[in-house]
DNA sequence: TTTT
DNA sequence: TTTT
């Protein structure tokens, strides 16, 4: 049924990506949500929390990840949450909750992402795309250069690149 | 960017569906979304209020409501809102907002949406997919019998079934 | 920031309700989300998969919980994802994700949720509300009958009735 | 039952702030989502197109809009969809409908929503609040200096200050 | 026009 | 552990 979970925060650290002999690839990253301190009414103060997501992104998102998201990257995802078990070192059953990425919206002005001169500062607009419309072939994602930052993408490729999951 | 509408409600009338030549399907219908009434602090009742919004459904999911959604019907909605603008029989410019659907899941038990033997076998209705898992093949979805409800439906069926809007 | 989880699902079990001296309760459930099987297009055959929840239900939720909510009811839930750790028997530091509940509804006709007389007229369910709209006083909670169920209520009762967490 | 938009984009002119007698504000702006241009698979190019959302912003929000929210400010908007019904100048009925905000997150870092060097660059944090938690007291928002920006607001005000609507 |  |  619904499993969606929207997210909007901080990078914590620069992305991992692995690939894998399909030539799939997958990037990890951790994502902080931080609420604000408030004092309660009766004047408790509660300290500023902050919760950090384990971020999982596949095929294209990968990429983008890869490409254009580093320690303190301002990002909306929305994506499913999933849990799943593993044995550590000491053979102890742990269970690990993470966000698989469906949707990745890159926050803030171009020189918030990329600190480069190649963005034009008058270019100002803002790129976008859908995660249900038509998808843009495969081959116009990996050819997009810096001058043409895909700031927001959609996990949809269908099952034909599908992945060893 | 983002654009996206989250919808819990019930239909308000049974779905209008209108094919296309290219065998493309529509279906439009509305969906009200009720807040109960409540007294504030000073003691002012505040009466129950409902919205009513115009959903838009199109490919699969037009045939979801074909066959599964009626007046009545309660359903998770998900989808992006537009408004269109349109001169009216006297000429005047008017402007209309609708959800356009991504997905819809059928809600309550198979009892309220179904049960019975009517639902014909050759209707055709579409499995339950998720906006970014891979896809069922196209063949794998018109083969979906009655008894096995697609109460949830996401539509992506990409840019190859396009559609005249 | 922007921490959400919004889940459409079946409820796995009775709800376990703790009351604390401070007369707050607290609800713990799971909450199951399924995803259908399907098939790629390469014809594999992907399982059904169901994702558990565990969802935390404080105040005014906890006592719908308490009320509404049984093994096998349908719901939706929005809340924040947050995870905690703590020492097993064995002082393994584990770690575990909650969703803590902010909005609850009830799915599915009245029916399934109800119809039957044995829910006690002396509960003390709460009325619907939304979680951004004025709120009603408590004193109009507390006087909810069985025959009014609050089949949708948020969590916003504000920091005077706040919490040991 | 639940009636939620989700949005991020950018506003497309500075908010129009008005004052009621009871010292009630709301701020009125449009917001901007824009998808980006793609090709279908058959080579068709869609091209770019935007979505203008119309704001309303009560209470806090609507001084959170006046302080902070201006021309091209990238905004998280979290609300509620309401179509609203009047006459225009010719007696001609018409609708419009609007997002009524409940919660409002400045996105970016804050040299992008304030071009003061009154943010100390070495101040780095995103201080951030949550929906239903408990509330900060009044007296803490409207005393939020520049140095202590509110990016992110949510409508929770409660009955005792609600208004003409 | 739904639903409670 | 739910539900379909």
């Amino acid at each position: 049924m619904i499993n969606k979970a929207i997210l909007v925060g901080n990078v914590g650290r620069d992305p991992e990506i692995r690939y894998f002999d399909n030539d799939q690839a997958v990037a990890n990253f951790s994502l902080a949500t931080t609420e604000r301190s408030f004092k309660t009414r009766d004047g408790q103060e509660i300290p500023e929390r902050t919760e950090w997501h384990n971020i999982v992104a596949w095929r294209g998102l990968a990429k983008l990840a890869e490409n254009y998201i580093k320690k303190g990257t301002q990002l909306y995802i929305e994506g499913k949450i999933k849990t799943r078990s593993y044995d550590d070192a000491n053979g102890v059953k742990k269970y690990a909750t993470e966000i698989v990425a469906d949707v990745i919206q890159l926050l803030g002005r171009k020189s918030d992402n990329d600190g480069s001169s190649t963005y034009p500062s008058q270019s100002g607009g803002q790129p976008a795309s859908t995660s249900s419309a038509p998808r843009p072939p495969e081959s116009n994602k990996v050819q997009n250069g810096p001058d043409k930052q895909p700031d927001f993408l959609s996990d949809d490729n269908g099952p034909e690149d599908d992945l060893p999951f």
